[in-house]
DNA sequence: TAATTTAACCGTATATAATTCTGTCAATAA
DNA sequence: TTATTGACAGAATTATATACGGTTAAATTA
C-alpha cells in the first residue's frame, strides 16, 4: 500500500455529490443531503470525507470574464530553441509567472509548449506577446486568437449511474 | 444606457471579495468580512450584489481531474471543409454534445476551431477522436496530447491595487 | 456655510444552517 | 448465533447567515 490512509471506492452518492457540488459549490448541506436522499450529518460526513481524500481540492466562485476586464482569450505555440531540461526548466519558472498566463501545456505533436492566455483586449495581447518572445530559451511562437468560446466546461463530466457496484475511478 | 440596473464601478474592497471568493468560494461570510476589513452584514450585501450584477456566476468545487478518471488532456486542431455557417452551425451542435471536450473555441489564424479534451487515458483518445472526426464539415485535424501541466489556473489575475478611483473594470 | 440627502457602515437580534452526539439498523465475520 | 463494523437518522448544540435599526461620513444643494 503506498498510501497510510484507505481509501474507498467512491459510490453512487459520492459521484452524486460531487457532481452538484462541481456545479453548485455553495449549496448548503441541508439541501445537497434531499437532493442525494440523505440525512443532513452523513452527507456532511461524505463531503469532508471527498474533500480529505483529495477527490475535492477546493472550491471557487466563477467570475465573469469579460465583466472584470479579461473579455480576450488567445492561445499561443510555443518551440524552444533546444529542447535539454535546463531551458525547459528556465522557460516554465518565467512563464509561470507571467499572471495573464491562465494555461501552460507541455505538448507532443510539432511544438513544445500551448499558453492560454486571458487578456483585456487586442492591445493587451502585443505587449504580453513581447514577454513570451523573450522568455528564456523560445525559438518561435504562432498566435491563435479566439474568435468565438463554443463551449468552456470547467466541470468533469461525472457519470451518475444507477449502479453502486461500478464505481467510476479512483487516483 | 442598455441595462436597466445601474451598475457602480467595483472599488478596492468589491476587487478584494472577488478574489478571495474565487479562490475560497465557501468562505464563510464573517471570515470573508474580516478578510476585506468590514463587518458581516456590508459584506454579505456587497456579495450579493456582486452576484445581482453577474460578476459572480456562480461557485462550484475544484475536483481532482486525476482522482476521477480524467488525468490525460490533449487539444485538438480541427479544420471544417467549408466555411459556411451552416457547416459552422453544425459543427458546433455537435461538439457541444460530446462530454469530454471541455472546450471548444472558434479561433483565427490558420484553422478553425481548438478543441480541449478531458480523457481518462489514451485509449480513450481513439474513440473520441473517431466521433471528432466524423462530426459534419471536419475535413482535417491535428492533436497535441498534453505531457504535462505547467500551469492551470482557473482565477482571473484580479489586481488588488490600492487607489480604488480607478476600478479595474466593468462590461 | 449650513442643511439635507444619500450611501455605507456597524452592532444586535433572529432565523437558518452546520456540526456534534447518541442510538439504531444492517451487513459481515467469527 | 453473536460480535463487530459502518452507515445512517434525528436531536441538541454551536455557529453562521440574514434582516433590522441606528450612526456616521460624504456628497449635494440651498
Amino acid at each position: 500500500m503506498t498510501t497510510n490512509s484507505k481509501i474507498k471506492a467512491l459510490d453512487r452518492i459520492d459521484i452524486s455529490i460531487l457532481d452538484t457540488l462541481q456545479k453548485e459549490g455553495r449549496i448548503a448541506n441541508v439541501d445537497l443531503a434531499k437532493k442525494v436522499n440523505l440525512s443532513a450529518s452523513p452527507c456532511i460526513d461524505r463531503v469532508k470525507r471527498l474533500e480529505k481524500e483529495g477527490f475535492i481540492e477546493g472550491y471557487g466562485a466563477r467570475l465573469n470574464s469579460s465583466k472584470l476586464g479579461y473579455g480576450t482569450a488567445a492561445f499561443i505555440q510555443v518551440t524552444l530553441d533546444r529542447t535539454t531540461s535546463d531551458v525547459f526548466d528556465k522557460f516554465r519558472d518565467a512563464v509561470v509567472q507571467i499572471p495573464q498566463v491562465a494555461e501552460c501545456h507541455m505538448v507532443a505533436g510539432g511544438f513544445d509548449y500551448l499558453l492560454k492566455l486571458r487578456l483585456p483586449n487586442m492591445e493587451a495581447y502585443r505587449s504580453i506577446l513581447a514577454q513570451i518572445v523573450d522568455l528564456p530559451g523560445v525559438a518561435q511562437t504562432h498566435t491563435y486568437v479566439v474568435i468565438e468560446q463554443v463551449k468552456n466546461d470547467q466541470g468533469l463530466p461525472l457519470k451518475l449511474h444507477a449502479d453502486a457496484s461500478t464505481p467510476p475511478a479512483q487516483s
